[in-house]
DNA sequence: AGCGATTAAATCGCACACGATATTATCTCC
DNA sequence: GGAGATAATATCGTGTGCGATTTAATCGCT
């Protein structure tokens, strides 16, 4: 190593700062990329990639509180209510009060939004299509990232 | 398996749609968290996440046109402009037109920005003690992450 | 019964993110 | 050297995200 690269390394704390070094961004630009590559699958259902998220809770178990579905996608109220209400516009959700506990929302597809599960299970098959990694590296990948989220979620839970 | 069950698997597609299967959900969760995850961190630096990018990239070579902060971050002008405003507006960058191509745009911290590198070099290093993964497990997570997102990258830039 | 604490959604303000379009500067080719 | 093509930013509209606050309903405790 020159004198000079030594002093680089010092400056940079031995390169710590290094976008490509970031596990944070490799994370960040693998997801959006990985959402762009939904977007042209999931237009012609009419649907962004939240709700599709959104859809997805809902096809599994209904119907669901707004908090129910802000618990299974790591997502608040603030961010729900308008996509929800969205939802709701295009004819896809019905949102009601609980009539036994009038403080909750009770979320629930339409005809036409359990109609639309249909098209969307072509969804996963044409997404592993396109994505460049073997079935082992893709297996794993999940379970990684899986571990990771659920201790996330638990830390994020506690105070510190 | 019981009949109804065979016929929950039909109606499902063998579970495809469900949401813990989704690689696309555990990225984006996972993504989601780890960002959460940073705000404390970038908070006292005055900066979002997507600023501390941007700053990572100025911070490696300098100055820098917008098209090149995109091309490193995977993000258009569109969401950039606004953003490298507000960073000027707090006093870490500044942008001028560059004199020899008149269309670009030159980006380049300031003192004030360039001293930040300073304080950021703590940043890294306190998210690994965080993050709840063996550095063999990091190490193999950022490399299929990497190898992913240049593969998307590349596939983005050609027709279909 | 009733009052303060807690809980569930909604609302507000701000910051990304991106498709589509507009604006301005440079390039190309005749 | 001038007109149309191309390139680099900027702008606009819509849709997330989230911290902080608000509103309304329920709970807990006396």
């Amino acid at each position: 190593m020159t004198t000079a690269e030594k002093q680089k390394v010092k400056q940079d704390g031995g390169g710590l700062l290094r976008l490509d070094r970031q596990i944070c961004f490799a994370l960040y630009s693998a997801s959006s990329l990985v959402t762009r590559l939904y977007r042209p699958l999931l237009e012609p259902l009419g649907l962004t990639y939240p709700q599709y998220l959104v859809m997805l809770v809902l096809w599994e178990k209904t119907p669901r509180t707004v908090g129910e579905l802000g618990e299974a996608l790591g997502l608040d109220s603030a961010t729900l209510t308008p996509l929800l209400k969205r939802l709701e516009a295009g004819g896809l959700v019905s949102r009601k009060r609980d009539p036994a506990d009038e403080r909750r929302v009770l979320v629930e597809p339409t005809a036409k939004g359990a109609a639309l599960r249909e098209r969307a299970k072509a969804v996963p098959r044409a997404m592993a299509c396109q994505l460049p990694l073997s079935q082992d590296e893709l297996i794993n990948l999940h379970g990684t990232l899986s571990r990771l989220s659920r201790s996330l979620r638990k830390t994020e839970r506690q105070p510190g």
